[in-house]
DNA sequence: TATTGTTATGATACATTATATCTTTTTAAG
DNA sequence: CTTAAAAAGATATAATGTATCATAACAATA
């Protein structure tokens, strides 16, 4: 969801307006602590998909987006993938401090559908 | 540098006011064409790095973006790596179509920098 | 050359996304 | 309790991007 979907749905089950500052806020908080993610290339917030899984999670993801529909996958990025992109990075002589791995394609369920077409 | 950081810049250089769709739809026809590349997570676009290595580019970029000063890299993604996302996206029954790398890091001067503190 | 249909551009308004800033409230420490 | 610091509320505004409609340029054809 975008931020604002996020305010209209909060402000439907609330008697009080909540500004949209708070929405932000709350978001920034969310996200340093790797419970919400951003996905940049859409400007729409998700909430982690492995929360439940661990205590605390040390890894990084990568997002599946699908063109089609509303689906998102979050994919936990295996440390070989991690530490290549960062050689990569070192030859460029950057150091790596994070990524924002977003992969755009269709869904299982999209896919098929246009299969069918 | 942002649309309307463009836009300013042309304003600054011609009589008539260019107006932001204008800027906006330039960079639709540029980037479609790979001459330009926008930067998701910085709202930020970038001339194409490999312009001129060949005549039709046929490779996919990743972008090392510096979280200090606005250096921005874009590498060629081997077709190693293209394929190895190609199937992670598969093994989670997407088919994928395209992909933004954005890789915040520090690029070598700023490291150095750094390291000097 | 005139006619017509298509594509591109100009111009304006507006929608969406995000931040700045100042005030008030809450929390925590001494 | 008092006070300093942190969080939340509130409002305005900045930054980014799109919709839409009118006009202009262009190309195909009679």
């Amino acid at each position: 969801m975008s931020a604002y979907e996020l305010l209209d749905r909060c402000n439907e089950s609330l008697t009080k307006r909540m500004p949209a500052m708070s929405i932000y806020r709350i978001l920034d908080f969310l996200e340093s602590n790797s419970l919400v993610h951003k996905l940049t290339s859409q400007n729409k917030y998700i909430a982690c998909e492995h929360i439940e899984c661990c205590d605390q999670h040390f890894f990084r993801s990568q997002f599946l987006i699908c063109s089609d529909c509303p689906t998102v996958r979050e994919i936990k990025l295996g440390p070989a993938t991690y530490e290549s992109m960062q050689q990569t990075a070192a030859s460029a002589g950057f150091s790596l401090e994070g990524i924002q791995l977003e992969v755009i394609g269709a869904c299982a369920s999209c896919a098929s559908i246009a299969r069918d077409l």
